[in-house]
DNA sequence: AGAGCGATTGCCT
DNA sequence: GGCAATCGCTCTG
């Protein structure tokens, strides 16, 4: 039996009304999506031969989050910080976390809502070698990726390259396969919070390997 | 101005 | 399971 692995010529950009929806409605569509980092390099022996290679992933892991509750950055309102959870749909907002990590979420609802998808983690699909260079410290594959920093770092994800971008038209986008095979769907509480524990915001694909361990606590 | 803490991870026992 | 790393953001005074 074949190793699934999507053609990337059969995945299609998710347009930019997927993402102005509700943030519960839009974390649960995520699942089975794709995230996709083109990389543009320079081809050493050719100067200006253009030549890219993509990273891509299957989404698996999912949270919501939204200015009507307190686990959210946009609680307090808009700040620089979360000023692009405020606007248009389909953008990245990408935060800096405990001094040294950073995580990806999706921004969703319509412009003036303060909402976004954080990205949990991901099940790699094409460039593994790539985000092995990335993730030293991954000793098993699903390190590479079962976590929303780990998934940062193995596709190069920083505040100061990637906040704000679109994800429509930049070189992160998220993208539907055409034979993408049906999932179930978990939800369950949002990892790592302390707020609004009682909400069931978290959405993962029933049994597959890189959705990222739950911590006690 | 300063304290406290966080949508995490990795290393240690 | 415990805990250090490390800094931006929020709140308090």
């Amino acid at each position: 039996m074949d190793v699934y692995r999507p053609s990337t010529t059969h995945l299609r950009v998710l347009p930019r009304r997927f993402y102005q929806a509700s943030v519960l409605s839009v974390a649960r569509d995520l699942l089975g999506t794709y995230l996709v980092r083109t990389v543009a390099t320079r081809d050493r022996q050719e100067p200006g031969s253009g030549i890219e290679y993509r990273l891509v992933a299957r989404i698996v892991e999912t949270e919501a989050y939204h200015e009507s509750e307190p686990a959210s950055h946009s609680y307090r309102g808009i700040r620089p910080r979360t000023e692009v959870m405020f606007g248009d749909p389909g953008h990245a907002y990408v935060y800096f976390i405990y001094g040294m990590h950073y995580c990806f979420n999706v921004v969703c609802e319509a412009s003036g809502i303060g909402s976004a998808v954080l990205i949990r983690a991901v099940e790699p699909m094409h460039g593994e070698a790539v985000m092995r260079s990335r993730r030293p410290a991954a000793r098993r594959p699903q390190e590479l990726t079962n976590g929303p920093a780990k998934l940062a770092q193995a596709f190069g994800i920083t505040r100061d390259r990637d906040n704000g971008k679109d994800l429509v038209s930049s070189d992160i986008r998220i993208c539907a396969y055409r034979d993408e095979p049906a999932h179930s769907v978990n939800r369950t509480g949002r990892i790592g919070i302390t707020k609004a524990r009682d909400l069931d915001w978290r959405f993962t694909i029933a049994g597959n390997p890189y959705v990222s361990k739950k911590r006690t606590r």
